[in-house]
DNA sequence: TAAATAATTAGACAATTATCTAAATGTCTA
DNA sequence: TAGACATTTAGATAATTGTCTAATTATTTA
């Protein structure tokens, strides 16, 4: 969870997310839509990979990413934690 | 948003809005959850208030914490639109 | 099998961050 | 008003992070 939450400090992550949301990608695919080195494109799909908010599959020389929506869930479910009070007050 | 999820990277801020999810606190209070020195509690819930996931009000000698349930709202937004494929579909 | 392509690893460097101690500010009360 | 208390600000330092170039690994194909 602290991994995951480390990964979406990042503005590149987040929208490195954002693209595989809409489609799987390869890394150079992504890489296209930043202007930072491949490298660091790498690395941050590393941080990604790691934070298992995002899944990675070799495909002959490619490395295909997607979107690993387990991981959002969880994410979701924390964030909710703070909408519902325990004794479910809506008062000030 | 991009101070709320810098914000939210920090499992000591993590904490400290769990700690204010249950209820408002002072500075002082919240201090004792924690090893740091006050000043590191100091720093971080600035950095909360500026990510306004925490409003701050003082009251007489004291600083009173509590949880912004609205930054929350927006979070779990961001979160949710990766829960909803644009096509509806669900298949993989 | 040599060259081309895709991606990662290694290592360096600058910027950011979390922490500390010491000092300052603001408020209360004896 | 002097002292105590609550909190923040200032400034230093060590650790972490994001970025780069150069080199490496793995795969495809001419």
């Amino acid at each position: 969870m602290n991994k995951a939450f480390k990964a979406l400090a990042d503005p590149n992550r987040r929208k490195m997310l954002q693209l595989l949301n809409d489609k799987d990608l390869t890394a150079g695919e992504i890489a296209d839509y930043f202007e930072i080195s491949k490298p660091s494109i790498s690395h941050h799909l590393n941080i990604l990979t790691n934070a298992e908010l995002v899944l990675r599959e070799k495909k002959g020389q490619n490395v295909i990413y997607s979107i690993n929506t387990t991981a959002f869930q969880q994410i979701i479910k924390w964030t909710f934690d703070f909408m519902e009070r325990g004794d479910g007050s809506e008062e000030e």
